[in-house]
DNA sequence: CGCGATTTGTGCACGACTTCACAAGCGCCT
DNA sequence: AGGCGCTTGTGAAGTCGTGCACAAATCGCG
């Protein structure tokens, strides 16, 4: 076996968090009958300038031909590999709450390399509970199951105040990545990944922004300091056209 | 009348990202009764280092005192006025699927300063169901509603498809921030902030991860990139994935 | 009143990321 | 075969963010 993949060139975090983003365009575009692409047009999809997007790519080796673009297959499976998703990951989902349900039943982890392969809670009345072609197991289950599926990603969707304790079985039961929805710090050994979505955080940026935007309206012109520059779209097309 | 506050400094990006973090650790301080905290001590529950924490609330202007540390209440007022939370913010919920029905009946949002203020779908068939006290109203009537009720922050739980459409129809409602969870890139006009999540992409960055660490242990002391430093320390207090 | 312990606020150097601008490479057309 | 237009890949410059290290400021105590 062996592909003649160059071991994991070590990228920047940044690109890192891009590529998926890029990988969602391609398939995208693969399935509407597209089979190259240019940086311009995948980098237009993606929602990034295309020079960023070269960058990015020529990190993964150069896998574009020039004059032509990008064959979008192959892309797709350079991406895939790096990423490690040449095969589905087992996930264990810890929490079945009002998140952790929605979580349990969203396709997009199915369709994007992901199988959640165990629910768990702590909550009795709710252990047993079919969610979705699953059981929900006890919380004191997740060693023997996580061994026998071989977990190494947990998603935590419990309350803040369980949320450590939960990070500190997972640990224990061999998991080395963690998904937290729990409004809270969480402290793990050294190895031990940890991504956080906090819901509310993203509000509170997007009210900082109505906020100065407002103010901004508010102020009649009153030193230099108004003449809103670039604006701030964050995700918008690219290259705000207009002004 | 007028507070003093000196008109909306501009912070860094990644100051704003960070405030609401910085708030959420404040919060609790303030619920076990402290009523000072020094940087380190704040640093430390919001998992950053003490010298980035420094910098940031330097932004805001000096609201510590040296040999003393912070005000527990004091800097929760002043982040708090900088993300424009001292009023609660009117949210509008788009899609009641099953991730809108977990967001609907989310406590976060109503205790950290926003107000869902009404649901949307364009089924026909979820329209007038009740969720949490709210009934779900068709999307047609989001024009009238979002003017009756000030709604500047609009969330987007529809699938992909129907993401774009809404978010046009929540621009010309006059909604000027967006928090999007639908896995697609949104073209918006300039002055409309997007923020996206996507649950899959995250996943995927700690997938990516996974596959580094594996291929490390895999690959017997090859070159002089291996190496890893820190062992396995126990329970690392931050600095989770420092690249 | 002055001194030492403590902690903030910040200048500076460094590193990471972004963007520009262009040479190099490729395919097509004549 | 040769030239032309298009697109990638990348050096280099610019921007942004981080972390160190220390001066400045405050408190408490003798």
């Amino acid at each position: 076996m062996s592909q003649q993949v160059p071991a994991l060139p070590d990228l920047p975090e940044a690109t890192v968090a891009r590529l998926p983003e890029y990988l969602r365009a391609l398939h995208h575009l693969a399935e509407s009958g597209n089979d190259t692409v240019s940086s311009e047009a995948l980098a237009g999809a993606a929602g990034v300038n295309s020079a960023k997007l070269r960058k990015d790519l020529s990190h993964l080796g150069s896998y574009g031909t020039r004059g032509v673009g990008y064959d979008v297959a192959l892309l797709i499976d350079q991406i895939e590999y790096v990423l490690g998703l040449t095969h589905r990951r087992a996930v264990a989902l810890v929490g079945v709450g009002n998140l952790g349900h929605a979580l349990a039943g969203y396709a997009g982890f199915g369709s994007r390399g992901f199988r959640i392969a165990a629910l768990f809670d702590a909550d009795p009345a709710r252990v047993g509970e079919h969610i979705n072609g699953l059981v929900v197991r006890h919380i004191e289950e997740l060693p023997e199951i996580a061994e026998a599926e071989s977990i190494a990603i947990g998603v935590i969707a419990t309350p803040a105040t369980a949320a450590q304790s939960v990070a500190d079985r997972l640990v224990a039961a061999g998991v080395t990545s963690i998904l937290n929805f729990a409004p809270c710090v969480l402290s793990v050994p050294d190895g031990v990944d940890v991504r956080k979505v906090d819901l509310a955080i993203e509000l509170q940026i997007l009210s900082f922004h109505e906020h100065r935007k407002a103010s901004l309206i508010a102020l009649p012109a009153a030193g230099g300091l108004t003449a809103l520059p670039g604006g701030l779209a964050a995700t918008g097309t690219e290259e705000a056209v207009g002004s």
